[in-house]
DNA sequence: ATCATAATTGCGAAAAATTCGCAATTAGAT
DNA sequence: ATCTAATTGCGAATTTTTCGCAATTATGAT
């Protein structure tokens, strides 16, 4: 991906630091090790998931109130897949996107529609409720290809 | 118990009944009571505030199994609205419908979009994930019109 | 480099949210 | 009226999330 890193070795750690000192937030080990973690997956992350896949370990209280903050920095958003837990993934303007969710197996996967922009829109001429209008959500769920052959016998 | 009231007073006892008897559920006190405090509000609604709204007292463990059990008989649909908490709403094929959600004060409305068909259409065209797609969910996010005085100072 | 300082972390405990097992109750069918 | 399986209440157990505070650390100034 991109750009003249000299080894460009392991640059998602730059790249976590640039982050974060872009918005003013002190670039400490916990904090780059959690933006690694999702600058290298392009899946909802859950905070138990990021417990488990982050490399240093850090507190679970930190992992909270560290993804709050980048939440709150706009480095983050939140997710809904459909169960009751929260995600969050990288908010990453340029590459806008949504998810298709499979009901029977839980897989995820990103989806990029054109037509974003109309979506707003038209949101916008239905309704007279916002002031401005930052971001949508917007996710899909049904049953994944991959899932077909299981639904002999079930039924729910 | 119930009779023919022609007068049509309190039907959303007999829907709720109704709706319960439909999916193979008993329709026992409880769950009218639950299904009642959905019927009559047009917004999503979480545990909590059902816990508060509910006119008998349901053990809290009832309302988490009642609800989940309205998801499952698809009676209820899961809403996701920014923050962490889950919310719930009755599932309206007819009137399906969207939601606009003020970041800054929280409040929610329904919204409804003409071409949701066609976003469905063009989620199946973009992607090869889905045997079949069931539904979609789309919020949009933004400051809302009543919020515009206090963004004075703000600056998040 | 060293220092000052304000932010961040770890830690365990507290609080909140959710689930569980089981006995008592109840809706719906016979 | 009775039977039966489903549902409920209840408290406890579990899980998730938050909190306070002392120890640590990144950053900017000296």
């Amino acid at each position: 991906m991109t750009d003249h890193t000299d080894g460009g070795r392991c640059d998602t750690d730059a790249h976590s630091t640039q982050l974060l000192q872009h918005a003013g937030l002190k670039a400490t080990g916990s904090r780059i090790a959690i933006l690694e973690v999702f600058l290298g997956s392009s899946k909802p992350i859950s905070i138990d998931t990021l417990e488990q896949t982050i490399r240093t370990d850090a507190h679970l209280a930190t992992l909270y109130r560290t993804v709050e903050r980048l939440l709150a920095a706009g480095i983050l958003m939140r997710v809904n897949l459909g169960d009751e837990t929260p995600y969050y993934e990288l908010r990453d303007e340029e590459h806008h996107h949504h998810h298709v969710v499979c009901t029977d197996c839980g897989r995820i996967e990103d989806i990029e529609l054109c037509h974003d922009d109309s979506l707003e829109k038209e949101a916008l001429h239905a309704s007279k409720f916002f002031h401005r209008l930052d971001t949508h959500a917007l996710e899909f769920f049904g049953t994944c290809t991959s899932c077909v052959p299981h639904l002999h016998h079930i039924k729910n």
